[in-house]
RNA sequence: GCGAGAGUGGCGGAACUGGCAGACGCGCUGGACUUAGGAUCCAGUGGGGAAACCUGUAGGGGUUCAAAUCCCCUCUCUCGCACCA
């Protein structure tokens, strides 16, 4: 090894396995509850044990280890922890396609994803690991459940569900894009099923009202909530259907344009609907037709509804584009001043009255609706309100008069966490003929998953195929009954698994002082495609450990950083299609030496197979360059694009650290123990540079500008080198603290050449303080503009005074040049920076 | 359609509260050392020009002594929501 290192070259496997086997060996990353110094949580999103790790993963953890690393610099007892969202679909498909068992290759593939997180030189404290699917961590998703069943949040409700046919199994709302599965990519289709709810309602105003106290969340983020919670304020209002007892209510937002209101119009779903007499060919298509963008579709009833506040008798129509599960599943529609409707009443040829007008802003263009706030006309006694006053004072006219009230609306309906799968978590629940649905007790948990499960991967439930499974006795009469089929949304495994990390596997696991001593997380680092689900479960599910008296936290993650994605150039062969890096050397398709054209960058895919496959990238560079380059190409919470030509120049920085403490290492070690003497320029740059690492890591975590400014360092310290006038003293401590700099981001690298200078571990080193004199220029170089233009630099001293500067700037010989002849206007000075002198 | 964000060299990206645009890295050019170089080191590198100098941060206008940064308009791209009444 040594003969190595002398001879200059950088080989960063042996390296890294010698510090990554003596962390392990050593423990270093444990974090103890009862460690005196202040804490800090630092939470990576941990992965689907799908089998390898991605580029993705890579940036992800990187950034978490460098914030991890930095924080115990400064002091911090950091809790850095790891583990693994196991359930889910990917298991059970592989189950169906190649017959091993979930368990099985989901425990495979955690040993092996473990083993490149290990490479990767992460300082996790592997002692609290969290895999969701073992029953020693899925009990407790069974103990919250009946917990919130106990409390009413959980609850059984028949409705129709968003049912993929491919996936074959319930999806949440959120888990549907453009009415395709999240997954698959096929059409959702509606389904009905007894299901169970989690009341996420129920904490609605609170996880909207809150979402201003998390200050260290990206804005885009709380907007996202925001907007999915969807709260609105509006009115409900009681319009009788004419000839019948019947009643329809409708919700509006608008109830200044009551008066407008020429027709009403119901969901397909709803319950008036079905009392009317209609053509079921025709409410057929309006059915299939339900939901869907393209084209506006509605059915005349043959019936009237009554307008309360003027008494018009106006149709009711059953329409396509009235969501049921929104509001109260009808509406009023107002052409005059609501777009849909106006498209709805031109097709059908309904009457357009105008309620209000613009007060002095334009009207609406000819044939849109205007939807703006105005001035009420036609509108009884409300004529010639402002819209907003209307709003007010209509909805109170309803209240007084029984016909409506004011109400608030959300877009956020309750959480269906049933899923027609095995490879999650049981739902806790026995079904009695006498006693009904009865929650399994406390002492009975863990429901494991049984063993005697086919997977076919043909409909309903795998776990009803298990008799010993389902034949069970009541707990409450011991009468026969059958357990509950469905397993949990995996979703609910990683609402509360942070909480999880604050014991370690040995206790117990919601232990109140652990989750005291580390709770909330102090940074959270994850994809932004996690902006509403998990993140809002997570918030919901932190208020039911609140009140279940576990915790004083509301809110799980204080600060929350999301990365951006890992993207890479796109490889296309005419006639192959998508290729791999690999297959397009040269520029020519490996298969048939066609001509590779190049696409755009994109978010690295398998399926577009612009992909760097982790594992080879280590082993060609090492972690330290991995690392090293995900977070210098980009800052954090933006898209990175993946260049091997960028992971070249990391590597090479490290190289060239290391080539300069391995060829002086004779020189650097006679002067260990000694300081600089002096405020030379090699260590006035070192000062500048902890200033400025640490600056850029406190802003917002900018670890590529703070990587460029350690570069600088290195190419300063090797000036010196260079110039063969090095002072050793003053080049030893600019080494020394560009390690400690460098050594959150490159830590194998960092700890080894910190040995070579005989210094021990910099595992427990405190991270550098910077002396803000020493940090100062002596000289300054002042810019001298004319009339906003750059004429000439002179070097002044630092501090010199403003009066001082203009007069120098005045008398400097370009400045004499340029103003020649002209009268001079005006000179501003921008202390010690630039003198700008205005002249005619 | 609504909402949010972004647009800077050949490329990834810098530029703190308005004050030298292009830090750092890649690429490129020239040179050194070499049997060799896709290693390493040195120098150069926004565009135009021999030079002084001119010009330049998507486009157009404005504020200012001074604008990538602030204001207005236009264009383009990315993301989120999308018949939510």
């Amino acid at each position: 090894m040594e003969v190595i290192k002398l001879a200059g070259k950088y080989v960063a496997e042996e390296t890294e396995l010698k510090w990554q086997g003596r962390w392990a060996g050593q423990g270093s990353f444990k974090c103890l509850a009862d460690d005196p110094r202040p804490k800090f949580y630092c939470l990576e999103m941990f992965p689907y044990p799908s089998g390898r790790i991605h580029m993705g993963h890579v940036r992800n953890y990187a950034i978490g280890d460098v914030i991890a690393r930095y924080k115990r610099m400064r002091g911090f007892s950091v809790l850095h922890p790891m583990g693994w969202d196991s359930f889910g679909l990917p298991a059970e498909n592989a189950a169906i396609k190649q017959g091993a068992h979930p368990a099985q290759w989901t425990s495979e593939n955690i040993a092996y994803m473990r083993k490149q997180l290990a490479r990767l030189g992460l300082s996790y404290d592997w002692s609290r690991e969290v895999t969701t699917c073992l029953p020693e961590y899925y009990r407790w998703n069974q103990w919250f459940f009946i917990k919130m069943f106990e409390r009413g949040v959980a609850y059984r409700k028949s409705s129709f569900v968003n049912w993929c046919p491919s996936c074959l199994t319930v999806l949440a709302n959120e888990q549907v894009i453009d009415g395709m599965c999240w997954r698959c990519d096929s059409q959702v289709v509606q389904k009905e099923l007894e299901q169970w709810f989690l009341r996420i309602t129920q904490y609605q105003d609170e996880l909207l009202k809150d979402l201003e106290t998390l200050k260290g969340w990206p804005e885009n983020v709380t907007l996202m909530q925001k907007n999915w919670i969807g709260r609105s304020e509006g009115v409900e209002a009681r319009f009788r259907v004419d000839g019948t007892g019947d009643e329809i209510v409708i919700f509006t937002t608008r109830a200044d344009t009551l008066f407008g209101a020429e027709f009403v119009c119901i969901a397909p779903g709803h319950h008036v609907a079905e009392t009317f007499q209609m053509d079921a060919g025709a409410l057929n298509q309006v059915k299939e037709r339900y939901g869907k963008l393209d084209e506006k579709h509605g059915l005349f009833t043959g019936r009237y509804a009554v307008n309360p506040v003027n008494g018009k008798k106006i149709p009711i129509y059953i329409a396509n584009f009235v969501l049921m599960e929104y509001g109260t599943g009808a509406i009023m529609s107002v052409p005059a001043h609501d777009q849909r409707d106006y498209e709805f009443a031109a097709k059908y040829g309904l009457p357009v009255k105008t309620v209000v007008v613009s007060a002095d802003g334009p009207a609406a263009p000819e044939g849109k609706a205007f939807e703006e706030d105005g001035m009420l006309v036609d509108s009884g006694e409300f004529t010639g309100l402002k819209s907003a006053d209307a709003r007010n004072k209509i909805a109170a006219w309803l209240q007084q008069k029984g016909l409506g009230r004011k109400v608030v609306n959300y877009r956020l309906r309750d959480w269906g966490i049933s899923r027609q799968r095995y490879w999650g978590t049981p739902i806790p629940v026995i079904y009695c003929p006498g006693c009904g649905a009865v929650a399994v007790p406390e002492d009975q948990l863990p429901v494991r998953l049984p063993t005697d499960v086919k997977f076919t991967g043909k409909g309903g439930s795998p776990l009803a195929e298990s008799p010993s499974f389902v034949n069970t006795s009541c707990p409450k009469c011991g009468g026969p009954a059958r357990r509950e089929t469905d397993t949990m949304d995996t979703f609910m495994d990683s609402s509360w698994y942070y909480v999880r990390y604050c014991s370690t596997k040995d206790e117990y696991a919601l232990d109140k002082n652990n989750i005291k001593r580390f709770m909330p997380v102090d940074q959270y680092v994850g994809g932004v495609e996690h902006a509403v689900l998990h993140l809002l479960y997570s918030r919901f599910f932190m208020r039911i450990i609140r009140d279940l008296g576990i915790s004083d936290v509301s809110e799980p993650f204080s600060s929350l950083l999301t990365q951006g994605m890992v993207c890479m150039e796109t490889l296309k062969c005419p006639e192959h299609g998508w290729l791999y890096p690999s297959e397009a050397k040269g520029g020519v398709c490996a298969h048939c030496g066609k001509p590779v054209e190049k696409g755009r960058t994109e978010k690295m895919s398998k399926s577009k197979r612009n992909i760097v496959d982790p594992d080879h990238l280590i082993s060609n560079y090492g972690a330290d360059t991995a690392r090293l380059f995900s977070l210098f190409a980009a800052p954090p919470e933006k898209d990175l694009e993946w260049s091997e030509k960028g992971v070249d120049g990391s590597y090479r920085f490290i190289q060239r650290l290391w080539n300069l403490v391995f060829s002086n290492i004779e020189k650097l070690n006679s002067v260990k123990g000694f300081s600089p003497e002096a405020i030379t320029p090699v260590v006035r740059k070192t000062h500048q540079t902890i200033m400025r690492v640490t600056r850029d890591i406190e802003r917002d975590y900018h670890f590529n500008t703070a990587i460029a400014a350690m570069m600088e360092l290195v190419n300063a310290i090797q000036a010196e080198f260079a110039s063969g006038k090095e002072d050793l003293k003053d080049v030893r401590f600019a080494l020394e603290k560009t390690l400690l700099l460098l050594s959150p981001f490159c830590p194998h690298a960092a700890s080894e050449l910190w040995e070579a200078l005989g210094n021990g571990d910099i595992q427990t080193q405190k991270w550098p303080e910077y002396d803000a004199e020493a940090a100062k220029e002596e000289e300054i170089e002042l810019v001298i503009q004319i009339n906003g233009k750059v004429r000439s630099k002179i070097m002044v001293a630092a501090g010199t005074p403003d009066e001082k500067l203009k007069e120098l700037a005045l008398a400097d010989s370009k400045t004499a040049e340029a103003t020649a002849g002209k009268g001079i206007k005006n000179v501003f000075v921008v202390r010690g920076r630039l003198v700008n002198i205005v002249v005619k």
